[in-house]
DNA sequence: CAGTGGTCTAGACCACCAA
DNA sequence: TGGTGGTCTAGACCACTGC
């Protein structure tokens, strides 16, 4: 450990102290990752933006370089964080070309293919239903915000989503705002409500269509749609957003990788 | 690097050996990745064994144990090795207890929940269609095994699954074998015809029930199923098998993680 | 050129497991 | 007790980026 007395930046970094005797071990290297989730957390750091580098987190955290880089790469594993060689570490963003659209696995059976445009036909302050605030972990009949919106798929309709949101964080948003943004809405949240999604628990299922989803889709009544139930969290494992979708798969499919 | 000129293993490893110009730079570690890889491809290293030491392939592959270590960290990633603490390292299979199932992502809306009971419905060699050639790259009308089954989940049937398997690395498969064998058929896989399944990759849509379907399943005609198409590969990306199942998702869910 | 992440080493010590 | 993987360090050098 470097003696530098200088730079130090977390008083409350008790790092390298193993302190009482009941708590079961952890390694360095995690107390490091907690830190830096603390950072990203509070909004120290935000989406898009530059960490310090490996050597200053180092001297700050007051450990070697090689315990720094073992906490980054797992968090940039999980990504949170994004490693650029030779430009330095950033916190992940939606905002990004290269993953945009991350969680959206519906995919043109002829390949690739994003959304070529997105209606938003609905979006409103209502009281959260018993399983909308479960799921949000809100008391029920809290606020929360409703929205509706069509994707299409070189000009074809081909999800129809419901969304619904905390009232508290994300007060003020409207279709209009919804709408007009350009890039991915995950972009939006994090832009505008400093809302950075970090994973999703998707749950499938295979429905049939009712009249609305007919109307809505251009679809027959009763005719098969793929319904994906979303719960995406935040850091902490906090849940902030449910989102129910119904997937046109007639040449299209959602795309899975098992590892 | 160590001096040791003993415990030579791989005269084939020119590692840290910079030849040439124009190929690009590989790091160390990968070029071990790949000498590991070997092993596991050529049988050398069966699935549940354990491999050699960090220590023992350091002194083979004439650098460090970090080197080594960095290695089998990222194949370990890949769920193709598991390292366990204070006994070894070990080649993954898909018969261990907890990873029984992994590709398998119908969960019981209640929770848990694994297949109760399997039944083999039929298992012939046939000639391949051209889809089916496609995907595991063979020629059209060339040998394949084709099997059909149903997994029952607390006595109900909920899945009806079409399993395609190249004849020549599976000749000899029966539907006698495929019912009998206790445990997970990619851990039979394994056994009997030394082929291990590494990834897959599925495509999902909702359909409609056929007549056979329905029959099988035990629901109405055009009720929605949810049909997941798998193509699983060995390793070195080898299409290994194609796999359509139906899903029934009433009470049951296709579960995924999203990160 | 300086600064960043990426690779590699050598060695120390710790936690876990089995004999 | 000895062997295994797990953590941590300190320092060297390389590859990439941008000024």
């Amino acid at each position: 450990m470097p003696s530098a007395p200088s730079a130090t930046d977390t008083p409350s970094a008790d790092v390298a102290v193993d302190e009482g005797a009941a708590p079961a071990f952890s390694p360095l290297y995690q107390q490091i990752k907690t830190l830096i989730l603390q950072r990203l957390e509070c909004g120290d750091w935000k989406p898009g933006e530059m960490i310090p580098s490996e050597n200053d987190l180092a001297l700050r955290f007051r450990v070697s370089q090689g315990t720094v880089r073992k906490a980054i790469d797992e968090l940039a594993g999980d990504n949170l964080l994004i490693r650029r060689q030779g430009k330095g570490t950033f916190v992940a963003t939606h905002a990004e070309r290269h993953v945009q659209y991350r969680f959206l696995k519906l995919r043109s059976d002829s390949g690739e293919a994003q959304p070529s445009e997105r209606r938003v036909l609905d979006c409103r302050r209502v009281r959260a239903s018993a399983d909308v605030a479960r799921a949000l972990q809100l008391r029920s009949g809290e606020a929360v915000m409703q929205a509706r919106r069509v994707l299409l798929f070189a000009g074809i309709p081909r999800v129809l989503e419901d969304i619904w949101l905390p009232g508290q964080t994300f007060k003020g948003l409207t279709a209009e705002r919804m709408g007009s943004y350009q890039g991915p809405t995950y972009a939006m949240f994090e832009l505008e409500f400093g809302v950075r999604m970090v994973r999703a628990d998707e749950k499938l299922r295979a429905t049939a269509a009712t009249a609305d989803h007919a109307l809505l889709l251009d679809v027959a009544q009763t005719s098969p749609l793929l319904c994906v139930e979303r719960l995406s969290f935040t850091y902490n494992d906090a849940p902030m957003e449910l989102r129910r979708g119904f997937y046109r798969t007639d040449s299209h499919h959602y795309h899975n990788q098992l590892n």
